[in-house]
DNA sequence: GACTGTTAGTGAGGGTACCTCTCTATGTGG
DNA sequence: CCACATAGAGAGGTACCCTCACTAACAGTC
């Protein structure tokens, strides 16, 4: 690697460092744990959810279109870690539930993936880290805020 | 969007953060421009190191495996922005080169990620935005350090 | 009850961004 | 000359999204 070199624009510069930092941390973990990212995702916010989801509700949560759930509860459920079932309220929902395995296999990406982060964060004192933090959330969080999106 | 809700880990949560972050920057701009992310990157490269370049050498800074850039190349000298050029010292090999036309897109693509980056960096303050990029540099600068990866 | 409009989910198909494995043409050292 | 490495491309695959068109089911109206 890489883009070596000064970048000419700030925001040009953030933009290539986000997709450096996210590709490594893909990258390490995705040999591990024979979760994708998006399936984990999914089965996160979902076992975050503590109970059974919509998938409408899941793509919501996920900011994906509804069709793109589709698929991928079809693949975690073909992996046996969520189940659709019937919704007793609305006979063309469907309900995704977390299997126990589901659940097991999340603990577990999780941690591999915790554990690969604070490699990389190994490089910041925690004051740092802190700040690394923050300053993401403020970027990220709520967008909503001002409409000009 | 969004995950909402505290995350349990900070490695975790880096992971989520830079996703989210990564993801709305490149929705604001691939609406804008006819230059995917990738072909962005590769004309940027390109430009930056001034002459026309072997696709493997390109490969080599682009950190992807030289058949990556056989598409790459191909889309862009399709969209005129790049030329494909013999090289002289070695038959097997062909060189890039930028296009004028290529020249001007990319200015233009880099003005508009630039223009959408300082919208959202202007959540930030100066002292702030410095930190950031400072952070982003500290965990994705030379991973070659340490021979661990 | 039929009629209309909406909502939940899916089939079909497309595009980006990578990868690997294989093959050809070419270059190079013994 | 021959074995071997290198440059690039063909074929095919995975992950992750999207849109458009469609069915089944629900909800309100006449």
């Amino acid at each position: 690697m890489t883009d070596g070199a000064p970048h000419p624009h700030p925001g040009d510069e953030l933009f290539w460092l986000l997709r450096r930092a996210l590709h490594t941390m893909r990258r390490d973990v995705r040999a591990q744990v024979d979760l994708t990212p998006s399936r984990h995702r999914l089965l996160r916010v979902l076992a975050r959810a503590g109970e059974p989801q919509r998938q409408a509700t899941l793509a919501a949560l996920l900011d994906v279109v509804p069709r793109s759930v589709t698929s991928l509860v079809d693949d975690l459920e073909a992996a046996g870690l969520v189940e659709r079932r019937a919704d007793p309220t609305d006979r063309r929902a469907t309900l995704v539930a977390v299997t126990d395995r589901g659940r097991a296999v999340l603990a577990e990406a999780d941690e591999q993936r915790r554990r690969h982060a604070e490699h990389l964060l190994a490089r910041l004192d925690p004051a740092e880290r802190t700040e690394l933090l923050r300053l993401l959330h403020v970027l990220v969080d709520d967008e909503a805020g001002d409409g000009t999106c």
